[in-house]
DNA sequence: CGGCTCAAGTGGTCCGACCACTGCGATGAC
DNA sequence: GTCATCGCAGTGGTCGGACCACTTGAGCCG
């Protein structure tokens, strides 16, 4: 059941902050605001809108969490390069709030698309791109720290994901696995010992990649993900 | 020249209103504020935390947008309930915001994630979700209304997700197949005919799973996006 | 010519006032 | 006693103005 439309001359549809939101997103959906561009001022924007400066603000603070809008003090507002990177920087945010099966799901999804992104890799995948996941894989096996070795775990797949030729996947991928959540799950994974198995199935990516071999790193990046998952579904189930 | 800036007690990261941002987050991720909770009044918040009610409402509106606050006008501010929609919402952000190359990737990553769906919806979907497909699939078959198609089409893939059993996946699908997405994308798609095609492909996946086959199911789902993807990816290199 | 100063402009913060809406207790009809 | 109605206190929403912190670049000085 759909009520009509009363008017259509104005659309008071919410607050002015949230109209003021979709009016700068559209201008930059038409094009009429380029990437990387300087927006006018917050005042003379305020005033092209109709509204205040204060709901103006709000509204280019929401646009800038989201990664739309950059503010720089002093000089003025610009629109970002909108790369996948900068707008799903948010995805942080959900990794970070979730808690129990959410953990269980994002997990799930991470092994889906990494899977997928390191037979991709397997692929495509580039000496110098190669020699940076070796890079990653040494330096991870040289150290007993846990903060480097989680620092190193994390560039080991993002190499992986960018190698993959998709920087959407790859961005998504980056907050899935975003610095808090994986030290929060980690932490009592590698409580029980899983360094020398981690090493392992990360050596073993690591060879299907240099085997140029799909399936194989496809199920490599499966089960090293998946080796943590069900981990994390029996914590969860206790 | 003069000294060095004498701050040390107070680490002033950032602005304010950011360190608002942060704080309420932390108060979420740390347990003290539950999910549906009342949070004090805008004026009692900022001062708290001794800042002005301007910047904790820019805190407040930013945390709104990313869908882990809710105001309610003459009520009150809550927390969501953090569920994965709640979360993943601004997700349709990035694909109304996203062009050319983007989009491809966005439909290679709905490929993957929506032909995983499509697998464990067919071993784990239950007669009344099977109901709800074969419904929107109904539906849809019955008229040639565009928006009404493209209403039922989102719903039937809605279905398969949501019966896929993760909440998280069908929550990231449902923004990567945001309504303004499609109907950018299908517009030129549908133009050239491509009803037929699409009907069959439908009817292909809804037979993998009636047969509780989740490798046809897989197939037939990829094959369905891949579809759509290799046609956007022809118009992207024109 | 090069480095420096400084003023204009911009975002960041704060304040106080008022409006629009919600929720609930007081009130009164039945 | 029950229930509908009204009105008020409290809350988020909006506004305007003031001032602060920072950047930028033009103009000055050496």
């Amino acid at each position: 059941m759909e009520d009509t439309p009363p008017s259509e001359t104005a659309a008071p549809k919410g607050t002015v902050t949230q109209r003021a939101i979709e009016r700068i997103k559209a201008m930059i959906g038409d094009g009429l605001l380029e990437p990387g561009q300087r927006l006018p001022t917050e005042r003379d924007l305020a005033a092209q809108l109709g509204i205040s400066r204060s709901s103006m603000r709000e509204a280019i603070r929401a646009l800038t969490v989201l990664g739309v809008l950059e503010a720089r003090h002093g000089s003025g507002i610009y629109v970002t390069q909108l790369s996948a990177g900068d707008l799903l920087e948010t995805f942080g945010v959900v990794a970070d709030l979730s808690r129990g099966t959410r953990l269980v799901e994002l997990l799930e999804v991470r092994r889906i698309l990494e899977s997928t992104a390191a037979a991709l890799a397997a692929a495509r995948i580039t000496p110098e791109q190669l020699a940076l996941v070796e890079g990653h894989l040494a330096a991870m096996n040289a150290t007993d720290d846990p903060e480097e070795i989680l620092a190193h775990d994390l560039a080991f797949h993002r190499a992986i994901a960018s190698a993959a030729g998709n920087e959407t996947m790859a961005a998504i991928l980056e907050g899935v696995s975003s610095r808090t959540f994986r030290a929060r799950v980690w932490r009592g994974y590698q409580e029980e010992g899983a360094f020398a198995r981690t090493r392992r199935e990360h050596a073993a990516i690591h060879r299907a990649l240099l085997a140029r071999d799909p399936e194989a790193a496809r199920a490599a990046a499966a089960a090293h993900v998946g080796e943590v998952e069900q981990w994390l579904r029996a914590q969860v189930n206790t």
